[in-house]
DNA sequence: GCCTACATGTAACGTGTTACATGATTAC
DNA sequence: GTAATCATGTAACACGTTACATGTAGGC
């Protein structure tokens, strides 16, 4: 079967940008990629190890005046190969999201409709705060980063999180008004 | 952190249905809450034997004729109990879906713009098949199942299918126009 | 002295998939 | 006889999180 290990493409994939260290990769997913991507450091470190062992990244050992020392890590020309290959692959199996919002409305009929509603309800409010959150982002980068074409590929991903939300969310209410 | 095990909620939502069986489940997760859900027989028969520990189900061995014997489960009070309490119990962390597409397009800048579009374009034709099934299975419950007020919630996980696929396909457009 | 931010790392655990093993019965 | 469907189950592995351990440096 052969399944592509995702995590080590997205370490590979933050190499290209000024992420340097297992810190800042941290510090990026939490903030670009938090909302299609996250990664925990028991994660990054090995799977960085990993990388230098595969001969797609160098380490070097470098200190800081004012900070702790760190580990810097490099593409390699066979990392970039590696990287670029996994971007042109086709997509394997869509894998199926699991979604807990919908297990529960599933077994719903053995709650009360208010019950649900009120389900429904705070989740449409979650959604809301989840969709301002994309727009403050995206103004941001509209802000900051006028000259950096790199902020085109984030802002389509931002695109995506919008539109998706803004489709849970007009799902909420129809399912609400459903159910009265 | 007691995070709850959402796969032991599901088999016991399940057990609310006509599943009777572990082989049953699997074929109706394959079917009416494969959008949604997923889960391996490496961890229904498992899972089963836990409930049955817990006290939630109570197993019989029946024979059929003409067919293997069979384990049927059955939910007891605790069981019920145990599920109604899942159903209203609030959302805890919405979990960052991990989205393959969304990681690969975020570091397409390493890619040539041809590429790219192709790689969107693929996977819109994903998205319509996709879509193209959730109204062939939507048009499947209404003929079948008229009477049936069961059906009235997995509607509702399949217009969340829906409104979903059709958001993601205005996004792969749109997505395509901006690149060209 | 203590808190925060920076920085790296591992061990234990939980979850989930895949591959394998076993066997009944029916239809061809 | 052999393939397909029905039916149950486990062991090995892959993946990911959490909690813990360790240490530097700056600001209060």
């Amino acid at each position: 079967m052969a399944k592509t290990n995702h995590t080590k493409y997205a370490i590979l994939g933050l190499l290209t940008t000024s992420c340097r260290t297992g810190y800042q990769m941290k510090q990026m997913m939490d903030t670009s990629l938090n909302h299609f991507w996250k990664i925990s450091y028991g994660q990054i470190y090995p799977t960085l190890k990993q990388i230098v062992e595969e001969g797609l990244a160098t380490v070097q050992d470098t200190t800081q005046d004012g900070k702790p020392d760190i580990k810097e890590y490099y593409l390699t020309t066979k990392g970039e190969e590696e990287l670029r290959n996994w971007l042109s692959s086709p997509l394997e199996t869509i894998p199926v999201a699991k979604n807990e919002v919908l297990l529960k409305l599933f077994f719903s009929r053995h709650q009360n409709k208010a019950e649900t509603i009120e389900f429904i309800s705070h989740y449409q409010k979650i959604l809301q705060e989840r969709l301002r959150t994309y727009e403050e982002i995206e103004q941001l980068i509209q802000i900051h980063s006028i000259d950096k074409a790199d902020a085109k590929y984030w802002l389509f991903t931002l695109d995506y999180g919008k539109r998706i939300t803004k489709a849970e969310i007009e799902w909420c209410h129809a399912t609400i008004e459903k159910l009265n």
